[in-house]
This record gives structure tokens, sequence and C-alpha cells, in this order.
DNA sequence: ACCTGAACACCGTTCAAGT
DNA sequence: ACCTGAACACCGTTCAAGT
């Protein structure tokens, strides 16, 4: 699997790739500029040559690399339900394949454009097609953009890198000996929730996945936005 | 507003304190142990001693305070949907108070553990009393958590910090120049979208807030949940 | 145009030593 | 117990120089 480069003169695409590699194989924290010099035998410096935006605009490739293809196009006898069940779907897909790039997708407004203008324009042809327009249009985009990268960013972030301190172990430890005085429904519930719930989990998602809770939450939004479509008035009570 | 330290001896919260207040006025990326132990007129080797895990540690730490007490407590009497409501809305003002914290909340488990427990006992209370129990409460809970996460995380992820390319200017004309041809939908709306919308704007959310998003994002949440509650058999269709 | 090479001003973290 | 001080192995980035 070891991609062998020989004199092949640099190029943004190869140092891209080779910057993606590195992520996948050892993580953000091992991510540096340097170290991706020294993958393509080059001095650091020519990096710098091929990607504008330094070490920043080389993460923000990097992201929009990992997920592009995301958005399947939309046609006017698509179903609009279908399609953005379909988008979370192979959106977390793609994060599955490149669990370290999920801490920088919420980094930074430069990575999170990663996701190209084609999602924008689809997810709009979605959103039109249910009946959305207007300023309400943007209001929906704006959340269905939020939810799309919301639950998976999240179900990705990684853990303690080499965790030398062992806190997945001290945190378990923590986690299962809360008082049920305090806590009656987390214990109560604790078989369930240990390593399987946001915020009382010790592993990441690309090694727990937590497929039920996501299906779950994309029932949640799609439901969430056919009752919009009901409501036609364009304002709500607070 | 500027703190005056003295010869007070070092202690965790102050370190933890010092570097909140570090980022809030410098951002993440200025962030560093060094800088932290300058401002306390300490040697930075100091604040290993009394923050375990290093610099992870310490950040880990300072997300939890500045998320300290967003939850309201939940009593049997309250109305789960105008809970869910206030934690939705008491999460995304302690992140406007510090928006330079957001992007280590999806950075890593050992900061989205920053929010406690209490918080999962009270969501949990919230969706018992709403009706979900078991496996579905679980599957639940995950949902309300990335969701809470979710948009606000985004909104405020942060501009490049000085933007001496001038990544901002460059990116806006590169949006409003997008051809109609290709993008219909994104340029016949252009006027709404852009600098307001996820992925087509130039500023961060502590900048130019998405409120109109943000409350629909909340109510297609809570109108997603009453439907399901709705859904008394334990399976969908996929 | 494309890359080398040297240099600058930083990092996080460990380990020994002081008080 | 709490902190200093020195040292190690790194960083990102700039700028001049080579071809």
């Amino acid at each position: 699997m070891k991609t062998h480069r020989k004199k092949i003169p640099l190029g943004t695409d190869m140092i891209v790739e080779a910057a993606l590699e590195l992520i996948d194989k050892s993580g953000l924290e091992k991510f540096s500029v340097r170290e991706v010099a020294r993958t393509l035998k080059v001095f650091p410096t020519a990096i710098y040559w091929h990607v504008s935006g330094g070490r920043n605009g080389l993460l923000a490739e990097v992201v929009a690399r990992a997920l592009r293809d995301v958005a399947p196009s939309f046609g006017p006898r698509d179903d609009w339900e279908q399609w953005i069940r379909s988008v979370f779907e192979r959106y977390r897909e793609s994060l599955q394949r490149h669990p370290n790039v999920a801490p920088l997708i919420g980094a930074q407004l430069v990575s999170n454009a990663g996701v190209n203008p084609v999602l924008v324009e689809r997810v709009l042809a979605a959103l039109e097609s249910a009946g959305f327009r207007g300023k309400r249009l943007v209001d929906t985009y704006n959340t269905v953009i939020a939810a799309l990268l919301g639950y998976v960013t999240l179900e990705m972030a990684p853990a303690p890198a080499d965790d030398a301190g062992g806190w997945a172990q001290s945190f378990e430890e923590k986690i299962r000996s809360l008082p049920a005085a305090e806590y009656p429904r987390l214990v109560a519930n604790l078989d369930r929730l240990a390593n399987r719930a946001f915020i009382v989990r010790w592993q990441s998602g690309n090694q727990v996945p937590l497929d039920d809770g996501f299906r779950m939450y994309v029932d949640t939004v799609v439901a969430g936005l056919r009752s919009l479509v009901a409501t036609r008035s364009g304002r709500r009570r607070t």
C-alpha cells in the first residue's frame, strides 16, 4: 500500500494526497508540514511554493479532498427526504474512511468551506423541492448543513493520541463509579450508555460506531423538516 | 479588566482561568503552554506540576470551565420541549461568550467529556419524561447531544487568525462570481446566503450570528423528537 | 518556475536540581 | 510540595540563493 514516488516533480495534488495519507495513518496530532516534506523527500520550504496559506491552507485542501463527491445529484423527480438521508449517509461514510480529519471540519472557516459549492447548490435544490423559499430556504439550509456536519464530527472525535497517561482507563473507572444518588438515570442505564454515548465514552466512533443514534438523528432531522414544511406561515412562536 | 496576580501561589484553577482568558483574547492559534506560563510569571514547567495531561489536559479543563452550568435543572413538572429549547439557548450563549473554544469541542474525546455528567443526567431526565426508555432513550440522547453541539460549534468556527493572505476577501470574490449556469439556486439567493450561511461565509458566527437559522434548527430538532414520541413502535423503516 | 539551504523565533515535554 | 533551570527534539515560516 506504500506509494513509491521517484522523481516526478512535486504538484499540489501530490502534496495534498501525501498529507491526507499521513493524517489517516498517524492522526492530526502527529501531522506537520515538515513530515509531509520528509515523506516526499523534499525540503519543507518546497511545500510553501505549491500550496498557498501554509499549514492551514494545506489542511483545508485535505478536508476538501476527503469530502469530495459527498453530494449525489438532485433531479426534479427525486424525493427530497430520501435525498437528504443519502447525503447524511454518504457524508458519514466519507468521514469513516478518514476519521482523523473530523476535528478539522468545525475547526476553521477555511476548512468547512472545503465542503464545496456543489453541495450547497444541491441542498438548496432539495429544500426548494420540499417547498422552502426565500428567507426560510436559507434558514433550513443552515439547519441541514449544521445537522449534516454535527453528528459525525462529534462521533469521530479522536481519543488521546497514544494515551500514555491511561486516560481511557481512568475515565472508564470514573464513569462506572458515579453515585446513583446524584445520577440515577445515568447509573440505571449505564450498560447501554457506557462507551456508547457522547460524553460518557472513551473510544472514538471509528472504533465504536454509534449507528443507531445516527439513524435516530437522521429520522429526527427529516421528521422535523417535514413538520416545518406543513407550517406554511413564515413566523413561529419563540 | 486586566487581572493583577502577585505572589499568590499557583493553583490549577488559576492556570485554567488564565488559559481561558488567553484563548478568549487571542484565539487558539496563539495559545501555548509557554504563553500561559508567561502571563502567570512562572516557568513553563510549573504548569505541568499542577495540571495533568499536559497541553491537551489543560485545554480539556478550559472547555469544562467555559461550559459549566449550561444545563438548567429538570423537575418532574417541567415541560421537556421547553427544557430542551433552553439548554440549546444556554449552550449557545456560553459559546458566544467564549467563541474561540468552539474548535476544541469536537476536537477530542477528552474535551467533549468536559460537558459534564450533570448535563447527561438532566438530558436523560427530560427525554424520559418525554416517554423514551431503554435503547430508544440512548439513541435520542445521542441525537440531542450531537444536535446541541453541532450548530454552535460550526457557527463559531474561527476565520483565519490575522488573515495576512487576505483569504476573506478573495473568498468573497470567489463566491460572488460563481456562474449562474452551474449554481442557479446559489446565485439566485446569493444576497441572502453570502456571509450568512455555512460554507459560503467568510466571517465567524461571533461576528455575524446566524440567529434565524439557529431558531429553525431548534424547531426542527424539537419537532423531530416530538414526532418520534408519537411513533411508539421501537422500529422504523430505513 | 521550481527547489535548496540556512536561519529565526518559537513550540511541548522531560528530567534534575533547588528550596 | 512546589517551582526553577537547562536541555532535547521538534515546529511553521521567511528570505536569499541556486538551477
